[in-house]
RNA sequence: GAGCCGUUAGCUCAAUCGGUAGAGCAACUGACUCUUAAUCAGUAGGUUGCAGGUUCGAUUCCUGCACGGCUCACCA
């Protein structure tokens, strides 16, 4: 926006005559004894009668977005976080002096207001003011009142306006601290400690994503911010915290989508002595709850899609999936090269690899996924594209891990944890191989993970979630960005 | 990184075939003591994202760039 702005200037020109006239623009002395929010609640359904017996002065402060002036009085809706009240003005009342300061007000300012309740002849009800104060000048226009603000990119950027004027999304991000401490209260109840593990690490696990770089000066060291908390919360299970929980951000250096921003926020949560089927119980357990709270029972609709969440929910092995779901032969289960031939013919680039499970897990990606509308745990993955993952006892081939879907995407992940140091260390030189043959020198290895490992860790069962998708769910959002305050976009020139 | 679409007043949007860039809200002046998208009368507000090109003339056609959206790629 222009400094040289006309509409700009004129308020400007409005702010220093209030400093000449010696009234600071800026005070911080007003008291609120209430908001907009608990009145409507409390005094909505009270009769003219009823409000005139209350006594007490009611004091609000908060920003004006409309006015409706007349020529001896006015009215204004100034809102607050909890709402919006009608607030009048009468010369009669006020004074000559005091109704003149009021008409130099503009849109977008903030003022205490001191006053008693009545209803308006439309039975609205509002505040008759008796005295008032400028609690803040505002020096830009908003957004025009009725369309609001729809420039997705000034919605992002600013946005603090996006929350001035439009409702629903100030709803949206209400929701979701409402749900983030929901699931504080649930892990809390069930014996869980909330831990924070460090977001800069030196070297980068828990995830094969790219990370992003930093460097501290005065060690002289390479940093990278974590993929995800999994091997410093695995450590403190190891020094013995059995039922632990973090909520935090995982940073990833990928392509941003209507599903991925740079830095997202993760919960992970682990149990000892709990298997990846006590997860999934779980699971059901929180998310089911969290669905029937906000959304009165078990189902919710995204995106005009109706999801049922009733437990218990769909489980489906992986393999099963790719036949039952995807309609795949089920000779790719068993003939690597016919998996390769399948998904070369169904136009796949096999990027990853041609092992034997990347190749299924790509045909998953492509040909089951979108189709996992009603929340399904998909379970028994490859062990080759699990490398953090607790063998089957009967089949070594695959792990007791899952991954929980819905609306077609990813929303967890979990699994007994592989507590065999040995096999760990196999697993990540095995991975360390796959990535060294692709050329891909974003992995690395953590000996000090492994020496952990090797004092011994109890079997566990840990998962994760991502909680800006389940709050895109919860909140019927389209886009990860309309569930992250600030998305990152490019700078500005 | 690729393809497609978009960018006009503070905001939301118009502008015919390439021919003087308009409206509503917001703002300013005036009238108005129950309005709520208040109403009425008037005024002002523009480097049409940026830089080039074609043309007598470009918001409009062409090229490049910037930013954004969607899709794809990337993301075990």
């Amino acid at each position: 926006m222009d400094e040289t702005n006309e509409l700009i200037q004129q308020r400007m020109r409005k702010l220093e005559t209030l400093k000449k006239e010696g009234i600071n623009p800026y005070p911080n002395d007003f008291k609120v004894t209430h908001n907009s929010g608990d009145i409507l609640k409390i005094y909505g359904s009270w009769s003219e009668e009823e409000l005139k017996g209350l006594s007490d002065p009611f004091r609000l402060a908060g920003r004006i977005i409309a006015i409706r002036n007349f020529g001896k009085a006015s009215f204004i809706h100034m809102k607050d976080q909890t709402g919006k009240i009608q607030a009048y003005f009468q010369k009669e009342i006020l004074g000559d002096e005091s109704f003149q300061f009021f008409k130099r007000f503009d849109i977008g300012d903030f003022i205490g207001l001191e006053g008693n309740l009545f209803r308006t002849k439309t039975g609205e009800l509002t505040l008759q003011v008796k005295k008032f104060c400028l609690l803040g000048k505002s020096l830009r226009p908003l957004p025009e009142k009725w369309h609001g603000l729809t420039d997705i990119e000034i919605r992002y950027r600013q946005r603090y306006l996006d929350l001035i004027t439009n409702p629903r999304v100030k709803e949206v991000f209400l929701m979701r601290g409402l749900i983030i401490q929901r699931i504080r209260e649930f892990f809390n109840q069930r014996g869980f400690c909330e831990v924070e593990t460090p977001m800069l690490h030196p070297i980068p696990g828990g995830a094969t994503a790219k990370p992003f770089r930093t460097h501290h000066n005065a060690l002289d060291m390479d940093l990278f911010l974590r993929v995800a908390p999994e091997l410093y919360l695995k450590r403190l299970v190891i020094g013995g915290l059995e039922k632990i929980f973090e909520i935090n951000r995982s940073f990833r250096n990928e392509g941003i989508s209507t599903l991925h921003n740079p830095e997202f926020t993760m919960l992970e949560f682990y149990q000892s002595y709990a298997t990846y089927l006590d997860m999934m119980e779980m699971t059901e357990e929180l998310l089911g709850s969290l669905v029937k709270e906000f959304h009165g029972g078990f189902t919710l609709t995204y995106q005009e899609k109706r999801i049922d969440f009733t437990p218990p929910w769909r489980r489906i092995r992986f393999k099963d999936s790719l036949v039952e779901i995807g309609h795949l032969d089920p000779i790719i289960l068993k003939d690597p090269q016919k998996a390769v031939e399948t998904a070369r013919k169904l136009g796949l680039e096999l990027k990853k690899g041609t092992s034997h499970g990347r190749v299924l897990a790509d045909l998953f990606k492509e040909w089951v996924e979108p189709h996992l509308l009603e929340p399904t745990f998909v379970t028994h993955y490859p062990t080759e594209i699990s490398p953090l993952s607790r063998r089957n006892e009967e089949d070594p081939e695959v792990v007791d891990r899952f991954e929980l879907f819905i609306a077609g995407r990813e929303i967890a992940n979990g699994f007994s944890e592989l507590n065999d140091p040995l096999d760990q260390r196999e697993r990540f030189l095995q991975q360390l191989k796959e990535k060294t043959e692709e050329g891909d020198p974003s992995l690395f290895f953590d000996e000090d993970f492994l020496v952990a490992l090797e004092f011994g860790m109890p079997p566990t069962a840990g998962e994760g979630i991502g909680i800006d998708r389940w709050v895109m769910l919860m909140t019927d959002s389209p886009s990860i960005r309309d569930v992250i305050f600030f998305p990152l976009l490019r700078m500005e020139k």
